[in-house]
RNA sequence: GGGGACGUAGCCCAACGGCAGAGGCAGGGCGCUUAAAACGCCUCAAGUGAGGGUUCGAGUCCCUCCGUCCCCA
């Protein structure tokens, strides 16, 4: 670089003086009014990647911006550093998962810190803190007395060689198990779940007013998945002690049900499946053993190995009809009633279905003329349906529901596809469950004051697939907190995403030792202003987040008021490299490191800065170096132009670009500024490019003293959040003031108005001509222009144009 | 299968429904230099994936198709 920047010597001080100076610390009293911008806390797999470079850039932009235009900035930053891969690691040989972890952290906070990125230190939180650790457990327990926390029994992915239970992610796409290559088994075990389902209603709804992206909302709202319909009861023939319930968001179309089907491990199985028909059904229920839930409900696959029929028959309510009782594996235990009514006319699966066994087919709503498919299941008057013909479907659903209500059959339900949330993890690395099972008294919570319960150091992680919790004898041995007698504790330890759901509110005050969280703390910087991160977080990690906020705040925990984690979510676009994702775990990985040694830190930012819109995706490619290395250009420009061509005190004379370049000036002002605000960074860096180009053109030209020296600062000012280091080195040797700590650039309007303007003459929408005129001209001016240009006549002719559109002062069109 | 995003110079990307180019990369030329690098100046280039529609006017809005990618199944 020129020879007055030292790349290295100047970002090193800088980040030094920023960490020493407390530049970016706020204190919970600070003046100034509170903004809180919060980059996702990263799992610490090593070094940065370029992902996190990106992350962590757009939200230091903001921080940096905010803080200039006068806010008290809550930047904080942790650890989710519990996980598998550290346990994994330690499995195949490696370091001890606290002992990998915490190297990690350190090359991950190594990175984060050599990029100029700025946070309150103080602050920093990891998951495997016992402090943490100790308040997920308070937690914990306060939802297990409240009842937001319970146990219960869960199908789980067993696999019989290794002796445990399986993570969906390592079930290999045939069923087995990644690991050991057996077939594996659904299989009912005792897990813990928190009751996310009682929030329901509340996430779906909130959603509404939550300036996020339009598709996370999305995502949200079908994760939720909630519908409305009706639950009915089905008779069954000569068999007066059973009824059937099913779940349906079609109780219009009860006169289509030609058939009920059951899930496989559905309870009345046995009673319902007739002697003829045991081998068929015990050979469908072991075959469903060994599907996992995707693999039952796709579509692939013949449909006539995937059903049976029980040998028992049931009587249709609507119409008195005895219709026959099936078992097939895409009807799952875990949705509605674990049951369905079929009706082939109208569902596609049902159709299938139907066709695969011949099995009857009724229309209960009338298709289209021009209809050849199956299943319709779209609008058309109700027909073959007795008190219901003739309504639409709307209407029917209404009318069927309130004639099952009067009958006593059925009544309006409404169902969620979201699930209790299973927090159980048969794992090492992870916040242990804190509870004891005690033989006199059951399951009792750890007491408070005990809390937490650490994990312990001294074992050894083999490749069995088994927590090493669970043969700990020191772990496993407990009291009971009522008896005083011997329990054994618990060896679950929690999902990593509970440690995520409630970090925010932590960073609010993570000094405080007496609750999880500060509620004056929370109430000063929640919600989140700025949340930055990933769309792969959209459904699991905010859905979870945003019922811990509340479940906190009704348990006392949280300001009861506070209801969303997040006011506003960026989701940047991912780095890809050879088509796919950067990441770790792919292997493709570019690290920053060379970066900084080369071209420094405040050129990798501006690169990802200026790469393209922040929502985009940048593909990393052979030319990406020379982009980055034109931004390093770039930068070697704007340090040149601030400390290099002109002398300062030279005075220049002559200066006839002066007011141009004020009103350039102040124009990029408003620009850059707009741009900052809707994630249009790339354009806010052009903009800024566009200014520079101007001041080197005007400095050569000749110009007055004050005009450059304002634009040059002003230049300065605008870049300092993009190229923090350089521009803070820059503006203390001109104005020997920390260009940080200045105020953020506000554009004067009486500057920004243009003299002159073009204005363009269309014939037809085509641009004939084009005259320089003063911005405040008027219409019958306009319009005599146009009227009068060599180039217009030759298009009208003599003929006066049958219309006109004008936008002043810019556009007359002409339409002949 | 369903939902969504994106297709503009060789490349990355700009363009309140109103002049297709703000900025950059690569390429070419010139200057500086003993030379090269660095640096400076100049220059080159697309009619917007294809086809319809709406409009005085469409890269922008609507529909269909093609291609790429993401999410859900």
């Amino acid at each position: 670089m020129h020879e007055g920047y030292d790349v290295a010597e100047v970002e090193a001080r800088w980040q030094r003086r920023w960490e020493e100076w407390g530049t970016y610390r706020v204190d919970n009293d600070d003046p100034r009014p509170p903004y809180y911008v919060l980059s996702m806390y990263p799992y610490p797999s090593g070094p940065a990647h370029q992902g996190h470079v990106r992350n962590y850039t757009l939200g230091d932009v903001l921080v940096r911006m905010r803080t200039m235009q006068g806010y008290g900035v809550l930047s904080p930053f942790g650890f989710d550093s519990f996980g598998l891969p550290a346990e994994n690691a330690a499995i195949k040989g490696g370091a001890h998962p606290r002992v990998g972890t915490e190297a990690r952290i350190a090359e991950l906070k190594s990175s984060v810190l050599r990029l100029g990125a700025v946070y309150d230190w103080r602050r920093e939180i990891r998951s495997h803190d016992p402090s943490y650790i100790r308040f997920n457990q308070i937690i914990f327990t306060h939802m297990l007395k409240a009842g937001l926390a319970y146990r219960a029994e869960a199908p789980v992915n067993w696999c019989p060689g290794c002796q445990t239970v399986l993570a969906n992610e390592q079930v290999l796409a045939d069923g087995t198990c990644e690991r050991s290559g057996d077939l594996v088994e659904r299989r009912n075990l005792e897990q813990w779940f928190l009751r996310i389902t009682n929030y329901a209603d509340e996430l779906l709804d909130a959603l509404d007013g939550l300036d996020w992206p339009e598709r996370v909302k999305t995502m949200q709202r079908n994760w939720i998945g909630r519908s409305e319909g009706a639950r009915l009861r089905f008779a069954v023939r000569d068999q007066p002690g059973i009824e059937i319930e099913v779940y349906t968001t079609r109780p219009d179309t009860g006169f289509g049900a030609t058939y009920l089907v059951l899930a496989p491990e559905h309870e009345l199985v046995e009673a319902l499946s007739t002697p003829e028909q045991a081998r068929a059904v015990a050979a469908l229920r072991e075959d469903v053993r060994h599907l996992t839930d995707r693999a039952r409900l796709s579509e692939e696959g013949p449909l006539d190995k995937r059903g049976v029929f029980t040998g028992s028959y049931a009587i249709n309510p609507y119409n008195g009809a005895e219709i026959p009782i099936y078992l097939a594996d895409y009807v799952l235990l875990g949705y509605g009633t674990g049951a369905i009514m079929a009706v082939p006319a109208e569902d596609e699966r049902d159709f299938a279905f139907a066709q695969a066994y011949d099995l009857p087919v009724v229309r209960t709503t009338e298709v289209p003329a021009d209809f050849a498919g199956g299943a319709y299941a779209g609008e058309g008057a109700k027909i073959n349906s007795g008190f219901l013909d003739g309504l639409g479907i709307a209407e029917a659903k209404q009318k069927a529901t309130e004639w099952l209500e009067a009958r006593g059959l059925g009544k309006a339900s409404v169902q969620y596809r979201l699930r209790d949330w299973l927090i159980s993890r048969q794992r090492y690395w992870g916040c242990p469950i804190p509870v004891v099972y005690c033989p006199e008294h059951d399951i009792q919570p750890v007491p408070e004051e005990e809390l937490p319960v650490l994990l312990p150091d001294d074992v050894e992680f083999l490749p069995t697939g088994e927590s090493p919790l669970r043969s700990h004898a020191g772990f496993l041995a407990a009291t009971c907190p009522v008896c005083g007698g011997p329990a054994t504790r618990e060896t679950d330890t929690m999902d990593t995403f509970v440690d995520s759901s409630w970090y925010f509110l932590r960073f609010c005050n993570p000094f405080d030792e007496g609750a999880p969280v500060d509620l004056a703390a929370a109430r000063r910087f929640m919600p989140v202003d700025q949340y930055i991160g990933g769309i792969t977080h959209a459904i699991l990690h905010l859905l979870y987040s945003r019922f811990y906020t509340r479940a906190l705040g009704d348990l006392g925990l949280a300001p009861p008021e506070l209801r969303e984690p997040v006011k506003q979510l960026f989701c940047q676009g991912m780095i890809r490299l050879g088509g796919r994702a950067m990441s770790k775990s792919k292997g493709n990985v570019v690290s920053p490191d060379e970066y900084f040694a080369t071209v420094g830190a405040d050129a990798l930012r501006l690169f990802h800065l200026f790469a393209g819109p922040a929502v985009e995706d940048i593909d990393w490619t052979e030319q990406t170096d020379s982009i980055i290395e034109g931004c390093a250009r770039y930068l070697r420009r704007v340090w040149r132009l601030a400390l290099g061509e002109v002398e300062p005190g030279e005075a220049i004379t002559g200066a006839p670009d002066g007011p141009g370049l004020r009103r350039l000036v102040h124009q990029t002002i408003e620009g850059v500024t707009d741009d900052l605000e809707s994630w249009a960074f790339n354009t806010a860096v052009a903009k800024c490019q566009s200014l520079t180009n101007a001041i080197s053109k005007a400095a050569q030209s000749g110009i007055e003293r004050d005009a450059l020296d304002e634009a040059i600062d002003t230049l300065l000012r605008l870049l300092a959040p993009f190229a923090p280091h350089l521009c803070a080195e820059a503006y203390e040797r001109r104005c020997g003031r920390h260009v940080h700590e200045e105020a953020w650039p506000i554009a004067d309007a009486a500057l920004l108005v243009e003299p002159t303007v073009t204005l363009v003459v269309q014939v037809a929408g085509k641009v004939r001509d084009r005259f320089e005129v003063r911005a405040d001209l008027d219409e019958q001016e306009a319009l005599a222009l146009a009227l009068g240009s060599q180039k217009v006549q030759d298009q009208l002719g003599d003929k006066p144009p049958s219309r006109v559109i004008t936008r002043l002062p810019s556009l007359v069109n002409l339409v002949p």
